[in-house]
DNA sequence: ATCACGTTGTGGGCTGCCGCACAGAACCGG
DNA sequence: CCGGTTCTGTGCGGCAGCCCACAACGTGAT
């Protein structure tokens, strides 16, 4: 019972119906993700999928010339190691813990095993995956289009919604990793972001002060990604 | 028999075991998919599923200010409508024939019974969703560090595939704003292309003239997307 | 043959981001 | 308190790609 409490703070296990939710709960076992784990690299086998609760991880690419660049991020929203159930096994990005904390993991087999009775847990990851599908576009989308501004912006507001907290551990230098620019840009716009009164910052550690500036100073990819994932899971909860 | 020949034209269909096949045969309905014809739009439910023979369809999202930009393509390779059996019915992206062809559809209704039988339709359908996303993270990244001239050879090397001709029917306008780019950038990038003799065009056609020398232009992101397809479509063909 | 329209070529000015270099500030351990 | 390390601020030159304007060319219809 503790259990379920706990594990419901992820949403793709907290929407199980409890006789499904049994069934799984002696698979899911739960585990520490600390800052900068590596959950799984390009090439190599995923040996687990993992719920995170309070930890959030990057799904991202590097490409041959080392430079790297974040497609999607996955917090207690959804699951990483979709390509488990989708038949690949391994994938050419790389999963990373960017903010520390807590999740749930669960084993290769059993989370194929679980997929292929066909109940409410397939249908949760199958649109889970297909909201991460709408993240990935986005983000090929504001790459493209919007300014480094934005872009701090919309991941700023995409990690706060995943955070129980105001205040992001975190230096210039990965935020630019994540985005995939340089870190004096990062230092520069998050600089007009605090001139501007959103957010502080000092040292490793971002707080956002008003969360509705932000927002406006977004692009629209932020609120895209929010509903989609919205619709997504909330249709499913009332089925 | 004759339409199984011709359906086999398209990867998933082909890689049906043929009681399987003999099973949907009757719910595939041959379409011709002319130039420019709009499979769905963002918000809108999905009536049919379409699995590409000849035709080559572009999988696009379109910002508020009207920008545009190509997340993947869809050709023999794939099947064009993966929200249908993904369970979100629709998408906020949209889908364009860009290369008018031939191709076959199916009602969403038969697609999610045929999925939700489990066998190898399932599989094959969602192994091509796993390198749908890898072509959609490729894209993001490709966008953010590499150039347009890069980006111009990835995208004629994936459609070159796609296609049985070495020529295509596309004016640089067209191709501008599939990669999202201005046509000027585009024209740009294809006459050093035609300079250095790997392509030749006139007024609306694009000819390959030299592949190779298109491969050693491009990105790594060409060979990524196609070794990523191959893998995922070709273990299951040997199970 | 001519005209109109759609396509391609080209140039000039501008902006956003990059790359590099270095200075200053915050934090940590001794 | 001090010294080293890591993080942040800033300035400068450079370039790719954008926006705009317009010229030149192809092609099909009349």
């Amino acid at each position: 019972m503790m259990q379920f409490r706990e594990a419901s703070k992820n949403h793709i296990l907290a929407a199980l119906p409890p006789p499904e939710f049994d069934g799984l709960a002696a698979y899911l076992e739960p585990v520490a993700m600390p800052l900068g784990q590596t959950l799984y690299e390009p090439g190599s086998p995923q040996r687990h999928a993992y719920f995170p609760t309070t930890a959030i991880a990057s799904l991202h690419y590097v490409t041959v010339s080392g430079a790297s660049v974040e497609t999607a991020g996955v917090g207690h929203e959804g699951v990483v190691g979709v390509s488990i159930f989708m038949g690949g096994d391994t994938t050419c990005s790389s999963a990373v813990v960017q903010s520390a904390g807590q999740g749930y993991r669960m084993e290769r087999g059993r989370v194929k095993e679980a997929f292929g009775r066909a109940g409410m847990f397939q249908n949760l990851l199958l649109r889970y995956t297909q909201a991460l599908m709408t993240q990935m576009a986005q983000t090929a989308a504001c790459n493209r289009h919007h300014s480094v501004e934005q872009q701090l912006c919309r991941w700023l507001l995409l990690t706060m919604d995943r955070l129980a907290d105001r205040e992001l551990v975190m230096t210039h230098e990965l935020v630019a990793s994540i985005l995939g620019v340089r870190r004096e840009s990062v230092t520069e716009a998050a600089g007009k972001l605090q001139t501007a009164g959103y957010i502080r910052y000092r040292r490793g550690h971002i707080t956002v002060l008003n969360r509705g500036g932000l927002e406006r100073h977004a692009c629209e990819c932020y609120s895209v990604v929010t509903k989609e994932l919205e619709r997504l899971q909330d249709d499913v909860a009332y089925r």
